[in-house]
Formats: C-alpha cells, structure tokens, sequence
RNA sequence: GGGCGCAUAGCUCAGUUGGUCAGAGCACCUGCCUUACAAGCAGGGGGUCACAGGUUCGAGCCCUGUUGCGCCCA
C-alpha cells in the first residue's frame, strides 16, 4: 500500500497486467447455461474514433463485468467492421486511388507517395482490396488501443473482422442456405440507384432530405384541349408511360381510358386511374415515369405499363434507342439530351417546353423530400438492374408476422424502443436489397454458365462446395471448368457483386460464435443474451440480424437487446465527428483517467441521449481518488491483518446500522444491474460510499484505533474490512482500475474474479436508524461548529440531544462514537419530535 | 401526416406501485490545515416540477389538451 495513493499510471499498469494474466480469457468449456454471451457491435472501422464510441462500450462492458462476478463465463468479443462503403471511400482518400475492377492484377503495386484525391489512379480490384485490408488494420489497432485503455473485458484472442475468412465463409454458407431454402433470389427489376456510387441501395439506407425542387406545369395535348400536369422532374418526359389522376377526382373523370400527346415528345400516352394519385398534389394529374420515384414503380408493376428507361447508370440520360418516340422532331429532341446529367437534361427539357409553347406560366418552387442514400450527395435514381434479394417480410405478411412476433419476445432495454422496430417492419416496401457494386466486401460465392452467345444464363447459377468456401468468383473457377473458359462462350463469369455490408453484420452472432468454422463453440454462446447498439441502426442492424436467425434457426439470436443513447453537444445537439474529433477519446482517457471517463459514460442511462461533460469525468476522478484514501485508511486500521473478516465480530450497534445499510444498497444495486440499469447501481453505491466516508467513518475513527476498548475496536475494524471488501466489488464494473488497484493492496486474484455481493456476506441484523439518527446528531454539531466559524476539532461544552424516546434509547448506544466524532463530554438530553442536537455551545479555543 | 421520447435549482440529472417528493452532484457563497483525502471537509442560499384543465382526501407522478426540443417512420 502506498503511501500516498495516486491514479497515476494505473490504466496502463493494470490494462497490461489482465492481459498477462488473462483474467478476462473466456473459457470454452463452459456449457451454455454457464456463459453469459454478447453479440457485441462491431465499430465501422474508417478511421473516426470519437467519444459516443467509448459511451456505449462502457455500458456493454459494465453488464459484462457484473455478468462475469455473477459467475456467469462471459464470452465477449470485439469485432471490426471493416468492409463496406466507408472503408472504399477512406482508401480513396487516403492512397488517391480508385478501383477498376477492369484491370489486372499487379503484385508491384505501391500507392502513390502523394495522393492526388482530384485524379485518382485506377487499380485492379485486388490491389484495391489489399489496400482497404492493410489500412483497417491499422485503424484497428488503433481501435484496440482505445478499448484497452478503457479497461474493456474483451477477450482479445476472440476479435473477428466483417472482412476475415470466417466472415467471408459465414456470409457465403448462410446465403447458399438461403439460396437452396428459396429465401434469396435474383431479380431484374427497377433499383434504386446511387448515381455517384454506382450502386444498388437498399430501403434501410435512405433518407429523406428536404430539397428545392420546382413545378413546371406541362401542357399535355388531348381530344378536347390541353391537358395541365406538374412536375417537378420535366427531364423524364420522354420516359413518360402514362398519366394518372385519383379514380375519384372529378376533373378528370372525363380523361379515364383516352390517351394524351406528350409535348415536344410526341407519344401518346394513356390516362390511367390510381389511388395514389394525390389530388391535392399540383394539378391532381400526375405524369407516370420509368422510373421517377418509387411511386412510378408501383404504377408501373401494378397496371403493366411499358418501360421507357432513359437513365444510365451514371446519372445521366442514356444514348438508347428510344423507339418509342416516333415523330422525327421528338427523336431530334431526345438527340440534344442524350449524355446529359439530369441536372442539364431538366434545363433543356424546359428550354424545348418553352419553345414548342408548351409550359404553363413560371415555374412554381417547392421544398420537398427528395430520397437520398444516407451516405451519398445525390438524390437517389432509380435504374433497372439485376440484383439479389433476401426475403425480410417486405412482401410477405406471414414473414411479417413472425418478424414482428420475435420483436416482442425481445427484452428490449428500454422497452419503448421496440417501437421503431415494430414501425420498420410494418412499413415495409419490400424485400432485401443485398447486392452491390463495389469491391470491398464478401463476394456472392456463385458464377454463371454463359451460353454459346456468351450470354450469362442467370437462371442457373453454379454453386461452390460448402468445403470450398470461401469464394472469390472473380479469381476462383467453378468446379467442371477452367481459368481459360473465363468470359468466354460455352465458359463462365464469376457473379461481380459483394453483399451489402448488412448482409454479413447481420451475421454477427454466428460469426463470432463460429456458427460454420467452430460448431462446438457455437452451441456453447448460441443463441446470445445480449445485443447492444445504438437506436439509430434498429432498422438495419437489429432488424436484419433478426431476420437472419428467423430464416436459419427459427428463433431469436439473443434475449436481449440494451439499446443506448447518443451523446450530445453541451448545446443539446448530436455529437459531430468534427467536434468528437477535437476531443479525441485517446486525450480524454489520459486527462482524466479511464475510470473517470467510464464514470461519466456509466451515468448515461440506457437508451437516453447524454451530454458530453467533461465535469462529470472531474467528478469520477474525483471518487477514483476517495476510494483510494477510503480504502487505505480503512487498511490502516487492520494492524496488517488482512483475513477474511467474520461478521460475527461486528457487535456494535452502530457498525451493524452501517452493514445493514450496505445490504441495502448490494440488494438494490443488483435488482438494478438484472435490469440492466447499471446507472442506478452506480448512483447508489457512490451515495453510500460517500456518505460511509464522510459519517461513519469519522464516527468509527477513534473507537477503530481502540481508544474504547478491544471487543469495540475488533468490531469496527471487522465492519470496515467488510464494507471495503463490498463496496470494492460494487464498483469494480464500473471504476475497473481503482478497484483492482486497491484490491491488490490485500487481496490475492483480481477483484475482477470475485464473486458479486451477496446480502448474505453481511448477515447481521443491524437497525439502519442507529446509523441515521447519529449522523442526524453529528450534522447539527457540524452545523453549530461551521456557524461559529470554527474548527470541526472544537470542543463542544454544552449539548442536548433531542428526538422521541426510542430513539434516544437508540442514541445512548453510539453516544461514545459521538462524542469522539463531535467532541463533547457532557449532554443532556430531551424528548422532541425530531432527532438532533439543540443548544450546542462550542469551545473557541 | 403517424408514432416514440424528453421538459424538475444557473448547469447535468435523480425522483420506482399517487401519501417526508421539493432531491443529488456541479457551480456559487461562508468557513475549516481535521494525523485517509485541501484533488479534502463542514455549512448555506437557490425551484410556480413547461403550460392549461381534469381525476383524487391528496398529483412532479395518473388522464386530456397545448407549447417547445430531439428522434423514428411516411
């Protein structure tokens, strides 16, 4: 024990310490119902640490930690995840390059030494590849560097990657699962479709965002007159397959079944009637486009309208035979727009409305939400594509059903927030939208047969051998062929897409639990107990990852799912990178300290926002450091006797008000942390603990060092050795590196090891008011003597005690601590209604 | 447009089944070198519990409505 007992140095002293001796290493022999096991979300690895990262982590390593002094084997790994969108977009940035999946393979390659991001240089899929695998592996380290500063139990030896070869064999064996059991399947069908990405979206990756758009009123031609229509996207005239007014709309009723004339285009097009016509919306007569929004798609499937695609893949109007526009004016029309972006398109169709006479008046401005990919800055297109879905009950209400049936079999923490999983799932458009066009991810393990055209035959994939998993269909060749029959007629192509990265986090159970690499450990942990995220991902992570466990095992992946807030802004707003950025989490660790940092984390409760304050960190050091002098004061007492105390030796009256207090606050703690309200369990043990310091143990000071006698001294000391012992555990899940420090002072193993409190530990049947009314009695002594201005070691010379008799009788039993704590001989004492102390005269010497 | 959550002291937040529920910490003020801790200790001031109704013997808590903020979905 030192002398005097500071924090410096003891986040790295102890963070290498449990590694070296592996005090968090999860035994896999263990059975299920011995392990404690959590599907832990594994952080986007793209290079952006910042303190929201350490707030939710802390909260999964507190339930860890209390689970692991519960006697529960924790299995516990962190995760990266690595592939995806993020990674490509930062290797981009970082290196300069770009990939073309085009070129060869060049195994000299060397990134350029000064990235240029205005001209990146094309690579080969595969250099392109190995760059994203060796720049996550550093972000990587440096996220394992951030969490063990923390102090979070993990398990190192068990961390997986999104991107690993157990990934890549999970993701390819459950979708050939899903493949063989009809789940996934391919379709051509209208996509929607990031224009700067050039890839697929899926329904749980858009956003709505509000933009300026303008209604320019078209004049369509008809039998008796022009005919208004108001659109915000004149671009797509030519892609027009119909127009569509609302079956009730009396306007139009007329207009039901004849066709009208585009102008400049000249095709004629009918008038169809659809519910979802809006007639407040413009002019209440809608112009149907392959395709403009989702809405057209819907028209367009469910009346059968011919397809008019004029937009490439690139955003801009593709040079297709338009057959469809007759008139050789027309077809000169189309000619000016062909290899324009919408943007220029939208300004030469107006110009060309403008002079054939066929634009109503001004355009008219409007705000309204245009459909974006939630990583992407341009408005979502929507192109028809070839693509892979997986059933998620978006077309299926029986699915549906179920889907939402698991929901709530969920134990969701908070329970409110099974709402916007109930809300995701019933609204719905559709299936899974899994594939996509980039290169950093798990590639569909399958290719396709071409026929002696070399046309793909799609309808019949071939399929890898699970044993020959994983799969690169770009570099590997399907059983029965060669390299050399790649591309070529009667030959094969591989499938050039990669899962979306949802596709393989929603595999994360059975990734890390090795559902197909380690099946002895995975009917160890599975189905888990614990998913902890973030609300925002409940539509993508939580969902699909359920989905994932519905369609292969019929059940949930874990029983519960704690979902935690967001940090704020002290201004009340969502933490920004650029402002997490100025704080990193690496600075605020070595500030403050990492039980400090995890203090403040730890009183966010689950599933509230949390401002960032760097004050309640000052206020967690603040507790490291008292429990350090607490607990060497309380050692001090022992006379080196270090034992195991035994409660029978706590006789005095007092020191068992003070057990019984602690049994208390051990009792509600842990009904808290079976919540998983972890905030509680903190808040009272650190109100106990202050106020065991600030009162009880002022109270015991004297009578600890014997100054009362042995069997007096011998129960103090047995009642604070107790206390310390308790309240070391308590806080160990929270304030791991405190704890474990003093526990070292004089206690073998980790406290980390121990087992949690038990109100049995403290079986004494003490009466908690003896502790209270004397600490009622001190408080006015302290009031009298902080009035008077003086010292808290003046004497008191006069003194009555007050309170009803039976707690008076109860008084006369501490009456000796008292009176060493508040320095008085003498008293006297009356009956009154409330416990205290009056006419207190105080010595000014 | 539908839904969820939040609103309590200057700040951050507790307040569980309606009955010591007007609370904690920070900040502020006044003091105290007290042999575990001055990175400490003692004491103090400070709130129309967002607003308006209602239920009740009794409402911060339950009900209805309103306002403001945040979020989810469309």
């Amino acid at each position: 024990m030192p002398e005097r007992p500071g924090l410096e140095g003891i986040d790295s002293k102890w963070a290498k310490h449990w590694e070296s001796s592996g005090t968090y290493t999860f035994d896999r022999t263990r059975s299920r119902d011995e392990i404690y096991s959590i599907d832990t979300p594994p952080p986007t690895v793209s290079g952006s640490l910042h303190v929201g990262h350490v707030f939710s982590y802390t909260h999964t390593d507190c339930i860890a930690r209390y689970r692991r002094m519960r006697g529960a084997e924790v299995f516990y790994p962190m995760g990266w995840d690595d592939n995806g969108l993020p990674t490509e977009r930062r290797v981009q940035n970082y290196f300069g390059v770009r990939c073309d999946p085009s070129l060869p393979y060049d195994p000299d390659f060397r990134p350029p030494d000064k990235p240029d991001r205005k001209r990146q240089l094309p690579i080969s899929r595969r250099n392109f590849v190995q760059l994203c695998e060796q720049l996550t592996e550093e972000d990587e380290k440096e996220f394992e560097a951030l969490w063990r500063h923390l102090g979070l139990s993990i398990d190192w030896s068990q961390s997986y990657q999104t991107i690993d070869r157990n990934a890549r064999i999970t993701s390819q064996q459950a979708f050939l699962n899903n493949l063989a059991r009809g789940e996934a399947y391919q379709a051509e069908a209208p996509t929607l479709w990031d224009v700067s990405f050039r890839t697929a979206v899926a329904q749980a990756e858009l956003e709505d965002r509000e933009r300026e758009g303008a209604y320019h009123r078209i004049a369509f031609s008809g039998q008796n007159g022009p005919v208004y229509i108001e659109t915000t996207r004149p671009e797509l005239l030519p892609a027009c397959v119909a127009v569509v007014a609302h079956p009730d709309d009396e306007r139009y009723q007329p207009l039901f079944g004849t066709t009208l004339r585009t102008p400049v285009f000249d095709v004629d097009v009918p008038v169809v009637a659809h519910k979802l016509a809006d007639p407040e919306k413009g002019s209440g007569i809608a112009m149907i486009c392959t395709f403009g929004d989702v809405t057209d798609v819907v028209w367009w499937r469910e009346m059968q309208l011919p397809t008019r695609a004029v937009l490439g893949m690139d955003g801009r109007i593709a040079d297709t035979p338009a057959e469809w526009i007759s008139s050789p004016a027309g077809q000169e029309a189309f000619r000016r727009l062909v290899g324009t972006t919408v943007f220029t398109a939208k300004e030469r169709v107006v110009e060309l409305l403008g002079e054939a006479g066929a634009l109503d008046g001004e355009s008219r401005s409007v705000r309204h939400p245009v459909k974006f990919y939630e990583k992407g800055d341009k408005p979502l297109e929507i192109v028809t594509t070839r693509q892979w879905y997986l059933r998620n009950g978006g077309r299926d209400p029986q699915l549906r059903d179920r889907l939402l049936a698991r929901g709530s079999e969920l134990h969701w923490h908070p329970a409110h927030m099974q709402v916007r999983y109930d809300n995701w799932v019933e609204g719905l458009n559709g299936d899974w939208l899994v594939s996509r066009q980039r290169f950093f991810g798990v590639p569909f393990p399958l290719w396709y047969p071409l026929d002696e055209s070399g046309a793909p035959r799609y309808e019949s994939p071939i399929l890898p051998a699970s044993k020959d998993l994983p799969v690169d269909p770009a570099s590997d060749v399907p059983p029965g062929y060669s390299e050399d029959q790649r591309g070529r007629p009667d030959g094969f192509i591989g499938d050039p897409d990669v899962m979306d990265t949802w596709a393989t986090s929603s595999l994360t159970p059975q990734i890390a639990g090795g559902w197909v690499t380690d099946t002895d450990l995975w009917q160890r942990v599975a189905p888990m107990d614990l998913r902890p995220q973030a609300h925002e991902i409940i539509r993508t992570w939580l969902f699909s990852t359920i989905v994932r466990s519905e369609l292969e095992d019929d059940r949930l992946p874990w029983t519960d799912a704690a979902i935690s807030g967001w940090i704020l802004d002290p201004d009340r707003k969502k933490m920004s990178k650029s402002k997490g950025n100025v704080v990193t989490p690496m600075d605020l660790l070595e500030k403050h300290g990492s039980d400090a940092v995890r203090y403040w984390a730890a009183n966010g409760r689950p599933g509230t926002d949390t401002a960032f304050d760097e004050g309640q960190m000052k206020i967690g050091r603040r507790l490291a450091i008292k429990i350090l002098n607490a607990s060497r004061f309380v050692l001090l007492q022992q006379d080196g006797d270090n034992s195991r105390p035994d409660p029978a030796d706590v006789t005095e009256p007092l020191d068992q008000a003070m057990l019984a207090g602690l049994a208390d606050v051990v009792r509600e703690a842990t009904d808290a942390l079976e919540d998983y309200n972890y905030t509680r369990a903190l808040e009272r043990t650190e109100t106990f603990f202050w106020s065991f310091c600030d009162v009880y143990l002022e109270l015991v000071k004297e009578r600890a060092s014997g100054a009362q006698g042995s069997q007096e001294a011998r129960s103090a000391r047995a009642a604070l050795r107790l206390a310390l012992d308790v309240m070391l555990r308590l806080f160990a899940p929270f304030l791991p590196f405190v704890t474990e420090e003093v526990w070292s002072w004089w206690r073998n193993g980790s406290v980390h090891r121990q087992a949690w409190p038990d109100t049995d530990e403290l079986s004494v049947t003490g009466d908690t008011r003896v502790l209270e009314e004397t600490a009622a009695v001190l408080r006015d002594i302290r009031k009298a003597k902080s009035e008077a201005k003086v010292s808290m070691r003046a004497g008191v010379t006069a003194i009555t005690i007050t309170g009803p008799t039976d707690a008076l009788a109860r008084l006369a039993l501490t009456v000796p601590d008292l009176r060493a704590a508040g320095r008085f001989a003498d008293y006297s004492t009356r009956d009154g209604e409330s416990v205290g102390a009056v006419d207190i005269e105080v010595s000014r010497d």
